[in-house]
DNA sequence: AAAATAGTTTCCTAATCGGGAAACAATTAA
DNA sequence: TTAATTGTTTCCCGATTAGGAAACTATTTT
C-alpha cells in the first residue's frame, strides 16, 4: 500500500522522468506533463494507481460510475470545473503549465 | 516592444523565475506553473503579453470579445476544449502537472 | 462456463455553455 | 470633459454537458 510504483503511463508524451524513485523522500508525489488530449487517460492512470474502481470514484465525487467514464474517454468536453472536482477527490492537484511559442524572432 | 517587461502576474502561486531574459536565446518561452483558479487570469496575462485586446483576440479565435471575457472571468465554467482554442490562438501551449498529494505517509 | 465485478453506452431531463448582438461600464486618449 | 477604445454584462437561442438510471459489454474470478 505504500511501495506500489505501477506507474504504466505509456503515452507518448509523457516522460517518466519523474516518478520519485519510490525511494526519494523528496518526492513522493509522482508528476506528469500532460497536454490535454492526454488529460483523459491521467485522469484514468490517477484513478488506478489509487486502486479505485470507477463507482468507487464516483462515490467519492459524488456521481456514478458512468460520468466517470464519460469523463476518461472525453475529457475534452468536460467543464474545468468537473474535471477539478474529479481530481480533487483523487487528492490530486493539477496545475498548468503555459509555454509560449515564440511566434517571431 | 521588446524591452518592455510587464510582467505584472501578481497572483501567489506564479513564480515568475521563468520568463526567458528576453537575451537568452535559449528559451523564448515563457513558463508559468498555474492552479486552476488562476487559469483565468493567466490567459487575460498571456494576452495582454500579446500586446492584444479581447476584441482581437477574439477575431483570432474566431468569436466575440464578449467571449474572451467572459472566459477571462470564468474560466472554470468553460470546457476544456474552449480554453484550448483560446490559448492555440495565442500560440500558447498549455500543458499539465498533475501532483498525487500523499495521503498516507 | 457461470458468476461477479468493472467499464461503456444509451436514454432522458435539467442546467448551462457557446455564441452573436447589443447595451452598459470603465479605461484611456484628445 | 468629451470622445474613443476596451472590457463587462445582459438577452437570447441552439447545442451539449451533467447527471441518474439502466442496459449492455468487457474483464476477472471462482
Amino acid at each position: 500500500m505504500k511501495n506500489k510504483p505501477l506507474q504504466q503511463f505509456s503515452l507518448e508524451e509523457i516522460t517518466d522522468k519523474y516518478i520519485g524513485k519510490k525511494g526519494s523522500e523528496k518526492r513522493d508525489a509522482f508528476e506528469n506533463e500532460l497536454r490535454l488530449d492526454l488529460l483523459g487517460e491521467a485522469l484514468k492512470q490517477t484513478r488506478i494507481k489509487q486502486k479505485l474502481t470507477q463507482a468507487e470514484l464516483g462515490k467519492l465525487v459524488g456521481v456514478q460510475k458512468s460520468q466517470i467514464s464519460k469523463l476518461e474517454n472525453n475529457v475534452k468536453d468536460a467543464r474545468f470545473e468537473t474535471v477539478l472536482k474529479v481530481f480533487k477527490a483523487l487528492n490530486t492537484r493539477i496545475t498548468f503549465k503555459l509555454e509560449l511559442e515564440e511566434t517571431t524572432s
